[in-house]
DNA sequence: CTGTTAGCGCATTCAA
DNA sequence: TTGAATGCGCTAACAG
């Protein structure tokens, strides 16, 4: 059925380890050109393809990269502002991202194939079988990650996406959710706000990802002589701030300018006319909300990617390293200029 | 550094062929409880796993699935409406879910790992080098798919998903998009509405799914004893048509629902006081197209489980089949009685 | 019930 | 420059 080295072998006149030596692809060892050429074509023209388990029970590695999607979860169609399912809302966004980023830099960088681990009862260090040279982490922001935790003296490289808490030995790419809210503030001073609140549990949540949010808020105000609001994670309250002469809103994520967003809509007020409002994730759907939501972009594929490249630097003995990526500015309809309002 | 099998047997006191009956998991081989027992508690204890690469190279089977993402592509933050960025909007929705379904499927059926191609230069047949034991393909509904057509006589059994038009041989598990568009013509009927307008390219763009998607249409209208309109798929005349009686538009896509709708905001006709709108898709970010899209969801992650289950069903030497998933109304806000406008 | 033997298909010595 | 021998770690067949 399927052809094997030896046939190849036969039918080039060569022995097997030959055919291994020319296949192999590396230069290191001499083989006359006009063999190699050969058995290069017969191999073609009998169709073989070297087998992978043999080839990685002989070579101790199987040059694939291991996946774990801790994020990956059920996917019922839910209200992107039902509260409970906003998890289930970001990971649909930014899954799709992650598979694209990890499917492109592996395509670039000649890896074979990722392997992803389907979760459940089994153990993630089961997944450490020799199936894999190299592990990719995709944690979740909202909960905790105990993965990694298990992983510290993994057999093989580990690299998390996702967080910037990670154990010592283990590579980290992340976004840098400071300097991202931090964009979001200095583009509504730009535009003459002052007074700017933010908008979401923040440090207070206990979401890594939310207390960076919060503190690049805080930083970039006090960094312009200003002085930084109570995170407020609370429609009245809001409502209540903008009363009291808050003109633009920060808000933790995009879900929450949504859902700020229906409050103010609520009360009367109109965005941006009103109050300026930035939200954070640049979600599917984004351009719907608040009549297009200006927001901060987190570079979602790019990050996947700059996973796999460390993976793969790793794999190459390289240290593991903390990779910051810079999210951006989208600039959309829910702000305008203090005291010009647009439309 | 790893532990071997001999290892745990001579700490066992058992042969290397003993341990490896009892921890085969395999019910039928022959071995006493207590020395089982034994075996287990040992195995444990030393922390072994059993080498992958080696039981694949033996048993000539991993237990693992390979999965070619056809649809994953370049994932740049771009507007829905922007024509060309369709695709990837409709990509990025569906990946996420994809992959959720396909992780819970792996889970359910303890399918150790998903094997994914990258894609790239490599053939896909050089995936077929015994990585894994059977191939899902899921096909990008905008594109053909001559992948499936060189997986005609793959080694392994192959399903592809989100086509109805694989080659022989080859399992197929879609959406009924047929029965979709049914669904909304009927929602639209019990409205009231008798002159319903298709809005998309339908069989004219060439793309299977909106071709059955305009089928779907013309038979709910004929078998209502109506008369189906020919697809309409340009703002302007999407406007005449509905001055010329037109009360609901049936869309091909959501997408193609928020372009519909933007014409009509513009021509100052409002949703769904003047005109029901319907899409097709629900995705993400559709409760804030049109004030809350009324749409028809597709189980994408529902139909990756069910390609991973009959993926299986043909290991387990079943015959390849057709699966149909019925995808469902989501009721918004876009759709009305006809002359009884809500608000 | 358990142990011994013999490969799975390939890549790597080493000798020729 | 090439080929024969060897074994990666495991499981299947058989013998005990």
């Amino acid at each position: 059925m399927k052809v094997r080295i030896k046939e190849v072998a036969v039918a080039a006149g060569v022995s097997a380890a030959t055919v291994s030596k020319v296949l192999s692809g590396r230069a290191d060892y001499p083989v006359h050109a006009q063999t190699a050429e050969r058995v290069r074509r017969v191999a073609r023209d009998l169709g073989y393809v070297p087998d992978v388990a043999a080839r990685h029970l002989r070579t101790r590695q199987t040059g694939q990269l291991g996946v774990v999607l801790e994020a990956v979860g059920p996917s019922e169609p839910d209200s992107l502002l039902g509260g409970l399912s906003v998890s289930h809302a970001v990971r649909r966004t930014f899954d799709g991202a992650i598979m694209a980023g990890l499917s492109e830099a592996a395509r670039e960088l000649c890896v074979p194939a990722l392997v992803v681990y389907p979760g459940g009862d089994l153990d993630v260090r089961t997944f450490l079988d020799g199936r894999v040279d190299g592990l990719l982490v995709s944690c979740d922001p909202l909960r905790g990650h105990g993965l990694l935790s298990g992983l510290t003296h993994a057999p093989v490289p580990v690299v998390a996406l996702w967080t910037q808490r990670a154990p010592a030995g283990i590579g980290v790419v992340d976004v840098d959710h400071t300097h991202g809210t931090g964009i979001a503030v200095r583009h509504l001073l730009a535009l003459g706000h002052e007074r700017i609140a933010f908008y979401g549990g923040g440090a207070g949540s206990g979401v890594e990802h939310f207390a960076r949010r919060e503190a690049g808020y805080r930083q970039a105000l006090e960094h312009a002589g200003l002085m930084p609001l109570p995170a407020i994670h609370d429609g009245g309250r809001l409502l209540q701030a903008i009363h009291d002469g808050v003109t633009a809103v920060c808000a933790e994520t995009d879900l929450g300018a949504a859902a700020a967003f229906h409050a103010m809509h609520r009360a009367g007020l109109h965005v941006p006319t009103d109050v300026s409002l930035v939200g954070f994730d640049d979600i599917q759907g984004a351009e719907y909300i608040a009549g297009g939501l200006t927001t901060v972009y987190q570079p979602a594929a790019e990050m996947a990617a700059a996973g796999v490249r460390a993976l793969v630097a790793s794999l190459d003995g390289k240290a593991p390293r903390t990779t910051l990526l810079k999210p951006r500015l989208i600039e959309r309809h829910s702000t305008a200029a203090l005291g010009v309002p647009r439309r």
